[in-house]
DNA sequence: ACAATCTGTTTGACGTGCCAAACAAAGTAA
DNA sequence: TTACTTTGTTTGGCACGTCAAACAGATTGT
């Protein structure tokens, strides 16, 4: 029974958009123990009708519910949905940022495009690698010290590079 | 001069779309030698009217240009925003089934709808953490050999769990 | 030379996702 | 009670990305 909701979330994945209605309404639920269209829409910083709308194809796909006062909710799918794009999101930042190094703004930008995107099998594989990185072992922190280290300088650097600072990709010759 | 691309791409990123169309004229015009409206039509399996309306804005950006004969081609622009793209796959490609040790097939569905939203910055860094990992030094070896024999157990294992036998996110609970 | 085919484009349509504006229903204030 | 505000919805509009269908121009075959 559980585990419906993974085929259910391969076979009908998530827009960027609906991904963040779902974690909205979680969110509102934890924050202030309701979310209704008005503060779903002030969430996310669009109007009320283009929310109204957009919650249409989530209450008939059963992610979100309402009651007869208007007030939203999520189904357990749709609580796990959120869980799992938002877990995917802490899990790609720690990756960014703690392992290649990346601006922490950066990485939320860069995160928040990818969080939805990634199938069960990846974000599991990825969760796994980022809790071994924290386990702080011997073998992990080697690894990270000799990888900050490992800058390689580009032959043909010039002066307006921008790139070089870091790395230079080989298809992207100056 | 080189380095306006990527102020251009950081501030008009390509859609999943437009960065296919430049990767089909980039390997059309390598294999063929020539790319038309139907030649990229056929390769990316859309009608050749889709196919002619999508190239409209590619062509007032300055990325696609076409000749006299309707042959298309790529600015030095567009061909190095493909040769990024293109390059972006290949890395995230390795590092999910060289690191993460995800199946190839989901690898490659995973990778390409990323492949196109990466900033410079992350783009950059994966490959350089990639071109690490495959250095093959004695440090990345013991890092993947530690992190491949890393399988935590779920403690609330169930029968039909799909996921405890990879891993069991906390947040998704049986 | 004429018919058949190939090529590129346009048109009207659909789904997504947003907006502004108008609206009805309900709650609030005087 | 009457007036104002809040709330949710609908409408018409725009941009993207796709389709099928119709069309005009060029190329090819016979």
């Amino acid at each position: 029974m559980p585990n419906t909701i993974w085929k259910e979330y391969e076979a009908n994945p998530l827009t960027h958009s609906a991904a963040h209605y779902l974690m909205a309404i979680k969110n509102l639920l934890i924050e202030r123990g309701y979310a209704r269209v008005t503060d779903v829409a002030r969430e996310l910083n669009i109007t009320r009708g283009s929310c109204s709308i957009s919650l249409k194809p989530l209450k008939q796909r059963g992610l979100v519910t309402v009651d007869e006062n208007k007030f939203l909710s999520l189904s357990e799918e749709g609580r796990r949905l959120a869980e799992l794009v938002e877990r995917n999101d802490e899990v790609l930042q720690s990756f960014m940022t703690d392992v290649l190094g990346i601006d922490k703004d950066q990485a939320e930008i860069d995160a928040c495009k990818i969080e939805h995107l990634l199938s069960i099998e990846t974000s599991v594989k990825m969760a796994n690698f980022v809790k071994f990185i924290e386990s702080n072992q011997p073998v992990t922190k080697n690894f990270l010290k000799a990888l900050h280290e490992h800058r390689p300088e580009c032959k043909e650097k010039t002066e307006n590079c921008d790139l070089c600072d870091t790395h230079c990709l080989a298809t992207l010759e100056h």
